[in-house]
DNA sequence: ATGCATGAGAT
DNA sequence: TCTCATGCATA
């Protein structure tokens, strides 16, 4: 384990006067704290433990008893995933603290127009029963999908930005909506035998804009924005009907696309332990270092500075799903991404891999506001410039 | 399930 | 150059 105290590694850098602020740079602008990310830990080990566990309890009908698990398992076409035994017991809840969504639906929902799915939802899409599965025949009739098929970037739906909170938009689902679709989703999927992976691809062979095991996952976790979420649940909540409703669901997990991805992409640097508890504390400096300042650390750990530079970039993206989005003060907390995370007094948690993950149950994080933001309360052991004695 | 990477669009 | 959505690779 790593101690961010004593067992930082020397951090040889030269930058980071134990004074002042580490770096000028300001950064998180109004943007960042708009695009607002789960709250709910999700870690990896026991940051996620039961002390956590509040939210959402198994259904009171007891979970896994529910259906018609059928045995027939849809579609096996090496999806890596172990298919789960059925949720004998759904002690797996990830738990996420009070949805930290604004309540009234954020603008993302302009992005699927589509129908309001209204709670029952799937209504609008009937399951056709000889439905052929063919990726044309479910396009875009019924309405939001056709945006989906764009980019697959970010901005492809999230540019909506807008949302003319009027008309026909106020059906963009509640945090309740999602957290329980998503629950759902979850368990019907499980029920029905199919993996994440099976329905990322289900839902490239219905709509034609496939999705990884990976994003499929984040949904059922809950670590999207809710922006994407919402963007997601309708495609979801259609290939949900569908599973349930027809046989065929194998043809659409098939999907041939054995896409030839042969996109060459860089290997996966694996980052020291120790090194990342350097990174982490830096960016508990600052979270927003400056070009220089990226290369300063990059050479002083011998890293790439991309690989810097990106890391940051993930940090702070993870670092919005730790922490409560601002406007939320009644729980969150009021953390100034430009700066320290670290509220003065509160240990920084440090998970087994080095991170600290200041909020482990965010809930549990005294709110306090900007106005009583601290300078960078470094651990005394971590200083920058390994003056740890 | 999650860490690191990519790429489009926004700044 | 950043954010955000997303995915490959891997623990």
């Amino acid at each position: 384990m790593f101690s961010p105290d004593g067992g930082l590694p020397a951090a040889p850098f030269g930058l980071l006067p134990d004074g002042g602020p580490p770096f000028p740079r300001g950064g998180y602008d109004g943007a960042a704290a708009q695009q607002l990310f789960f709250p709910f830990a999700s870690e990896p080990d026991g940051a996620r433990d039961a002390s956590t566990a509040r939210a959402w309890l198994p259904p009171p009908a007891g979970p896994p008893a529910k259906a018609e698990a059928r045995p027939a398992r849809p579609c096996r076409q090496g999806s890596p995933e172990p298919r789960a035994a059925p949720p004998a017991t759904p002690c797996c809840g990830p738990a996420w603290a009070a949805p930290p969504w604004p309540g009234p639906a954020p603008p993302a929902a302009t992005a699927v127009p589509g129908p309001p799915f209204p709670g029952p939802a799937a209504a609008a899409f009937p399951a056709a029963p000889g439905h052929a599965l063919c990726p044309a025949a479910l396009q875009p009739g019924s309405g939001g999908l056709a945006n989906l098929g764009s980019s697959g970037s970010s901005s492809g739906a999230a540019s909506e930005g807008g949302h003319s909170s009027d008309s026909g938009d106020e059906d963009a689902p509640t945090s309740e909506e999602l957290e329980q679709f998503a629950k759902d989703l979850k368990h019907k999927r499980i029920m029905l035998g199919f993996t994440q992976a099976d329905v990322g691809l289900a839902l490239g062979t219905l709509y034609g804009k496939m999705f990884s095991q990976t994003t499929i996952c984040r949904f059922e976790a809950l670590q999207l924005s809710f922006k994407n979420m919402c963007k997601l649940k309708p495609l979801l909540e259609k290939w949900l009907n569908e599973a349930e409703n027809t046989d065929n669901m194998q043809e659409m997990c098939n999907a041939e696309q054995v896409l030839a991805q042969a996109r060459k992409r860089k290997r996966r640097t694996s980052i020291e332990t120790n090194v990342k508890g350097t990174l982490e504390s830096f960016f508990r400096k600052c979270v927003k270092p400056s070009p220089q300042e990226i290369s300063q650390i990059a050479e002083d750990l011998n890293l790439d500075k991309d690989v810097v530079r990106v890391w940051f970039c993930n940090r702070r993206q993870k670092g919005k799903r730790l922490l409560l989005p601002f406007g939320n003060e009644s729980e969150g907390v009021m953390y100034d991404m430009n700066q320290s995370l670290v509220p003065p007094g509160l240990p920084i948690p440090v998970t087994s891999q080095g991170y600290s993950l200041a909020p482990s149950p965010p809930v549990y994080m005294p709110p306090f506001h900007k106005a009583e933001m601290f300078p960078p309360p470094l651990q005394p052991g971590i200083s920058m410039n390994n003056s740890s004695h």
